[in-house]
DNA sequence: ACGCGACTTGGCCACTTGACCAAGTCACGT
DNA sequence: ACGTGACTTGGTCAAGTGGCCAAGTCGCGT
């Protein structure tokens, strides 16, 4: 019914469609000034709409952080992962990964951010708390799908768990990308990276690609 | 002169005294409340003054903010580093490291958040901007020393590096302090960090302790 | 047609914030 | 003694803040 008039240009909207524009609005206002400078009136300037629509879609401030870090809006990294895993050797596996993961966060800075300063501010507020948890976890299984995929794709074996690998990778890019947001020196990063790829690679084993055998075999 | 007064309960201060004053009891605020209830009003409640002792001290906020990510206080780690270095394995070694250095940061997260809630603000600042750069570049150096210190302490040889390794170091301990911060489930980090100082370990070995003897011996 | 109820809007409120200032107060050198 | 200048203090200000609301507007089912 309502699906209709989606482009029309200034008609009135259903509070569902006003939320989902405060939230992007937010966000957009979040990257540019910070969560300090993010005022109720602001996001509403930039979504084009009067103040008073604010408290009509949100009943306050906290519940659209709520949302925002719920999920409802992705602040992080894009599902998008087309590259890595022909045959080459597990390092160079690695380091594709690690460089796609790291490619998503160079490409979009201030989300990166946001999600530091957002969440710093969240974790202080008793009801907010454990949003920053859940994101996190989501992060993390992710990541582990990733490197599981990255296995059976690229023909790997791994020393230990993958979930153990997925919180390597995820907590030294966190670690990474504020550094990084500090001191903005790519060169250091890249090297950075180069030389936990490395060492990430010595958890792994190229699997022998012998066709639909299930056995395991040491490494040489 | 005014040396013999310091004891004095309420008597006048130096402004020196009372910029002093007013840094650590900002400190205690934004621990307590975040940066976003740190007013000057807090401010100089926490530190037992009235409000317009603030902008006698300083002339805007913002200094008192510059004065602190300065390291006219010191929020992140203290100096004191008396552990590690008997002739153990070079991986306990690193593993002891790795734990002082977190213990430090566990002891009081509050200033961990502080750090990454004042620092994501001060980000924002044009002319703030740079000052976690220095707050970064210092606490590498740091990091530099020890890792140096630990070498000769310990007998090892580094594979490569000793800045690339306390890079690796410092940014992986913030990665991991950020969602620790997020989760806090201390068995998961703990782990985290075994296996971090185990893939470190790949990168050293244990030096002769021999002065005739120039060669290396491959780890145990 | 037509009225109910979902949407809109601008204005208002109580409150906080950073900043400033004009009076005071007191220590100290001369 | 005494005044000069560094310190103190409370009050005030303009600009913003989140939140609320009453009056309006309009779509849609009946």
């Amino acid at each position: 019914m309502s699906e209709q008039e989606k482009h029309k240009p200034h008609r009135r909207l259903s509070a569902e469609e006003r939320r989902r524009r405060l939230l992007t609005a937010s966000l957009n206002v979040m990257k540019r000034e910070g969560i300090a400078g993010t005022s109720t009136r602001a996001i509403c300037a930039e979504a084009g709409m009067p103040h008073g629509a604010f408290h009509y879609c949100f009943r306050s401030k906290r519940e659209l952080y709520a949302a925002l870090l719920a999920g409802d809006m992705e602040i992080d990294l894009d599902d998008t992962w087309p590259k890595i895993s022909p045959a080459a050797s597990p390092r160079e596996n690695i380091r594709e990964l690690l460089l796609a993961y790291w490619a998503q966060i160079e490409s979009d800075p201030d989300a990166q951010l946001v999600l530091y300063d957002l969440g710093s501010f969240v974790l202080r507020d008793p009801e907010l708390q454990e949003l920053p948890a859940w994101q996190h976890r989501a992060s993390l299984h992710r990541a582990t799908e990733y490197i599981t995929r990255l296995r059976d794709e690229a023909g790997l074996e791994y020393l230990c768990e993958e979930r153990a690998i997925a919180e390597l990778v995820t907590t030294h890019l966190d670690g990474v990308a504020w550094s990084w947001l500090a001191h903005r020196d790519d060169a250091a990063t890249h090297a950075n990276l180069e030389r936990f790829a490395e060492l990430l690679a010595g958890l792994t084993r190229r699997h022998v690609a012998v066709e639909d055998s299930h056995t395991f075999e040491p490494a040489p």
